[in-house]
RNA sequence: GACCCGUUGGUGAAGUGGUUUAACACGCCACCCUCUCAAGGUGGUAUUCGUGGGUUCGAAACCCAUACGGGUUACCA
């Protein structure tokens, strides 16, 4: 009995050989540089801030060199899958503008690009033709340890403070004769299939990591798993040897995690003489925790999962933006000089990336979030708002599409201008801001007029309101009527001359402006209240007094 | 325990032997402007480069130790 024997009991089905499927998925015809990167989340979970970070970087390296960006959907551990995972991250890269160049979903109903199946579990006879390879060459063995077994030789190996894993002697069925081997196969034994791992620990062997520069490793020498006992589908080490490689994949771009896999992947490269793409193995993202600085957590922090952004309704550019500046720190003063260019447009170097991890700045992002919407037309903020309420807020989805002129000139208050007003971080707090405009808000509303006297207050709107308010008035007009108000009044209009004789007034054109406008808006921090009597119109002005009078 | 990686301010960081008593941005503070708020303007804050030793005329940068932090050590990715 042969190696093939064994091989052939073990994939019977399996007639094709890697030499088909070097020829079924050629080479890509791509101009000279062009990379070819992918995104490959496995759907366990919802999508974390640090795999959004490697998506926009795959994204921004395969658009800088005109190749190509593709999903990989990579399902082979069944046990952990979660529904709708892979939906989800459809969702974010639909929402975020980076769709992939080729991707599969819904079961190859929705398919493109021509070096599929994407999805792992569809691939399961390819990694078969690569096992069998092995297996046929004596580079893989079925290995029958049980699972006690295994956890036996790790507590041995912890005790006698060891290198814990399936190494050497540890490796009991790596020379088992192949006439055992098929016995226990046909007897019914669960097996999963290793690697028979030629390397030496002793011996070391460096590596270029783009963003990390050289790295020294320890050859690997453990007899890793390669294929799963519990439904024949490969690990993630063979998987991503497999498919990268068929794929033709130029650049990987992982989590820092990845690194210490390194030597496994390099022998396994190796093992079929294939070349192994560029890696770039980007930043954990971090949290600060009191002082403690910890990997950011879908458990414990909300920022960490992508929904949240789009819960609190930052404008994608910009938490793209702000992922960007971790990315590369010249990325901003980029952007300085290229305002209006698509973030793609950006040279983004790997080396620049630091290669400890990073924590993610909230108030930056608030920063560039805000920036952002400033510069927006008013049409685009309404859209941006509206589009956020259809799912976050009905009730004032309602009431923004009933209003869409009347909105927009609120979100046009001191926004077109050289520079402009910046209230907005995102979109779930204009309606906190800016509420009191709609009828429908403000008629529950209650007053507060502080410490002034209630008589007073009475009194001076009153006067405001027959005698100096004029609909008509420019923002210069208006100001010297209620100036001349304050005068009338006894109220210093000017702050220089009450400042130096504060005494000779009942107070201030600042308490006379504050009390018109809480009268009008129930708030005393409001933009401009020019702006703000000028879009509410005379009727709801007219209305608004009279409902305190 | 083993193997890797890292350590510049509150945050992201620039920086690869001398123009660095460490850029830039965010934050924070103060003042100015001002009808409040926001914005804007001006100024300020803070790292002496984890620590110790060495190399050098000269080090944040090179070397060696050490501490600390992180990652990996699954038939999870």
């Amino acid at each position: 009995m042969s190696r093939e024997d064994l091989a052939n009991l073990i994939f019977p089905n399996i007639t094709k050989t890697i030499a088909d499927l070097e020829e079924c998925y050629a080479p890509r015809n791509l101009k000279e540089g062009a990379m070819v990167t992918r995104y490959a989340p496995s759907p366990t979970g919802f999508m974390h801030i640090g795999n959004f970070l490697a998506v926009v970087i795959d994204y921004v390296m395969a658009k800088n060199s005109q190749g190509i960006f593709y999903l990989r959907n990579e399902d082979t551990d069944q046990a952990r899958e979660v529904d709708g995972a892979i939906e989800y991250i459809r969702h974010v890269l639909e929402n975020y503008h980076m769709e992939p160049d080729e991707y599969e979903y819904l079961d190859s109903q929705e398919t493109k690009g021509n070096y599929g199946p994407y999805i792992q579990s569809e691939r399961k006879e390819i990694y078969q033709t690569f096992i069998k390879h092995l297996l046929i060459e004596g580079k893989a063995y079925p290995c029958f340890l049980t699972q006690e077994e295994m956890d036996s030789i790790r507590k041995s190996q912890a005790r006698d403070k060891r290198r814990i894993g399936i190494y050497g002697r540890f490796a009991k069925y790596r020379d088992l004769p192949v006439e055992e081997a098929i016995q226990k196969i046909q007897a019914g034994e669960k097996y999963t299939i290793r690697l028979k791992s030629s390397g030496d620990f002793n011996r070391k062997f460096k590596f270029n990591d783009l963003a990390n520069g050289e790295l020294e490793f320890p050859e690997n020498d453990l007899d890793i798993p390669i294929m799963k006992s519990s439904n024949g589908l490969p690990t993630y080490h063979f998987a991503h040897l497999v498919d990268d490689h068929l794929m033709r994949t130029t650049h990987v771009v992982r989590g820092q995690e990845w690194i210490s896999s390194i030597p496994i992947h390099y022998e396994l490269f190796k093992t079929f003489g294939f070349k192994m793409p560029k890696y770039v193995h980007i930043p954990l993202i971090l949290k600060k925790d009191g002082e403690k600085v910890r990997k950011i957590s879908k458990r414990y922090d909300p920022e960490a999962k992508m929904s949240y952004y789009e819960e609190k309704g930052y404008p994608y550019q910009a938490v793209i933006e702000a992922i960007m500046t971790i990315a590369n720190s010249n990325y901003e003063a980029w952007r300085e000089g290229h305002p209006d260019a698509d973030f793609t447009e950006f040279n983004f170097s790997p080396k620049k990336m630091s290669s400890s991890g990073a924590l993610f700045d909230l108030d930056k992002l608030d920063n560039i979030s805000k920036n952002y919407i400033s510069h927006l037309t008013k049409e685009e903020v309404y859209e941006g708002v509206l589009a956020w309420s259809q799912t976050y807020d009905k009730e004032f989805y309602e009431i923004l599409k009933k209003y869409p002129e009347y909105s927009m000139q609120i979100y046009n208050i001191e926004r077109e201008q050289k520079k402009p007003r910046k209230d907005y971080v995102y979109y779930s707090e204009i309606k906190e801001k800016t509420w009191y405009m709609y009828d429908e808000y403000f008629k529950d509303s209650t007053y507060d007029f502080f410490e002034y006297p209630e008589e007073e207050v009475r009194f001076m709107l009153k006067t405001y309101y027959q005698e100096y308010y004029q609909e008509s008035d420019s923002e210069e007009e208006w100001f010297n009527q209620i100036k001349k108000m304050c005068d009338q009044l006894g109220y210093a209009s000017n702050m220089k001359e009450y400042k130096e004789n504060p005494t000779k007034y009942k107070g201030s054109i600042v308490d006379v402006t504050n009390i018109i406008r809480i009268a009008l808006t129930t708030l005393s921090m409001t933009p401009n209240l020019y702006d703000i009597m000028k879009i509410l119109g005379p009727e709801r002005v007219m209305n608004r007094f009279q409902k305190f009078l």
